[in-house]
DNA sequence: CACTCCTTAATTGTCTGACAATTGCTTGCC
DNA sequence: GGCAAGCAATTGTCAGACAATTAAGGAGTG
């Protein structure tokens, strides 16, 4: 590990970073505990507070976890794909509000990544997750459901659908489009007409991925991005 | 935004999550300064430390810059594209690296995402997009070329496919994708026939991208895709 | 007035020392 | 052996000090 410092600059950020390849070089392994904090002070020759900033750094990035006591220290922390996601939607949410990315961009982006997962799950989902594609069309169709309800059941019916391909990476990868677009979606108000033609392509979509018939799933999640995009274009002219 | 901490929890991070909640609801925006480190530690009624370790784990989220001096502090950042992207790609490397996610799970996720691009980047490439493709494509043909060259040059190719598509969204959700998969893709030996192959569909590619023909590149990257799996599976088994 | 230089105040960056809280280990007692 | 007390290591928090940086204002000078 680097334990030579640039003066003048941010050493704490300089610290993180250095502890921060050596993690991703693989000189630190999961669960490998680093130098206490005592240690960290001698080896980079600076106090303990900026030792502590530099862990901090690391700890909000998930990279390691710390426990006190005796035998306590800062340890590697494997990446789980669940915090991955949450940092992901994050990230991904801060983008999009602060970027003022178009509806259109982003359902666009959205649909084409779940449009790549569409034939993979036709082939692979397994009833469970057909069962929840089920039961969330069902809670849409509830009668009284606020905007935003739907949305979130919107949210896990595309989930499911994305999850059905049975592949982590994937989900990983499109937690972030699909999730971070919820709070451009909730700007939408769904007339109970929206709510029933979403519906009749959900139905249609769990139909074709229940049975295996990934191209049609595909053209169906086509037609349901085209009805997105207008149905936001719409409401969001008549602002 | 919230002061009251629950004690013998970690301080800083409580503040960390207040602070970054209130970026989200869009209580802080844009550039806006936050209260001066003192001011923090009245509001949250803690030491001075506790509030800069909140500040550096914001920091490390590219949440928040800092500044010296007078009408220095902590601004709230625009989250760019470029950082998320340097985000993803770390939080992507580690969690395939960490999960000892396999070559083909992680290939399929790739080429799937990639080929919801290519129909979009057939339509609106630019002729700088072909341009940087055909270039990769004459680097990936010298000879001599490492093995680590070429695949840096394979991802300058992929991303330029991907950028193709005009739709920032999609490069940013694809760069974690793509570059993450890079490690995994340095652990192959290129012959030079495995050159030549992918060489030839590279080019085959770039045409059909530039002929705006998307599902001639949807199916070329479909070969692309299987012959990439049936490397990695050949020389995986051959250690 | 315009320009330069100096001082001053505000703010973050770093260091030191102290104490609290937590936790595993050891030691002594029954 | 089993149990409680104490000890040592480690992180979490705090307070105070000083350094470094920067913007703003003021003094002096042409």
């Amino acid at each position: 590990m680097k334990t030579d410092l640039d003066d003048n600059q941010d050493l704490s950020k300089q610290i993180a970073e250095a502890i921060r390849d050596a993690i991703i070089e693989g000189d630190l392994i999961v669960d490998q505990r680093l130098p206490s904090e005592a240690e960290l002070c001698d080896k980079f020759s600076v106090g303990r507070s900026t030792v502590r900033e530099a862990l901090k750094r690391l700890a909000a990035q998930n990279l390691i976890r710390t426990q006190r006591g005796a035998s306590g220290g800062a340890f590697v922390n494997r990446m789980s794909f669940e915090e991955a996601y949450g940092q992901q939607i994050t990230t991904s949410t801060l983008l999009l509000s602060m970027n003022s990315v178009d509806f259109e961009t982003a359902c666009e982006a959205r649909y084409a990544l779940e449009r790549a997962c569409a034939p993979l799950s036709a082939r692979r989902r397994t009833p469970d997750h057909v069962a929840t594609m089920r039961a969330e069309i069902h809670r849409q169709s509830q009668p009284g459901l606020t905007d935003e309800a739907f949305c979130a059941s919107d949210v896990a019916f595309h989930r499911a659908l994305v999850d059905g391909a049975g592949n982590p990476v994937l989900s990983y990868q499109l937690a972030g489009a699909v999730e971070a677009m919820q709070p451009l979606m909730n700007m939408i108000t769904y007339t109970q007409r929206d709510r029933d033609r979403i519906v009749a392509l959900h139905t249609r979509l769990a139909d074709a991925i229940e049975g295996a018939d990934g191209s049609r799933a595909d053209l169906i999640l086509s037609e349901l991005a085209e009805y997105t995009v207008e149905l936001g274009q719409s409401r969001m002219s008549t602002r």
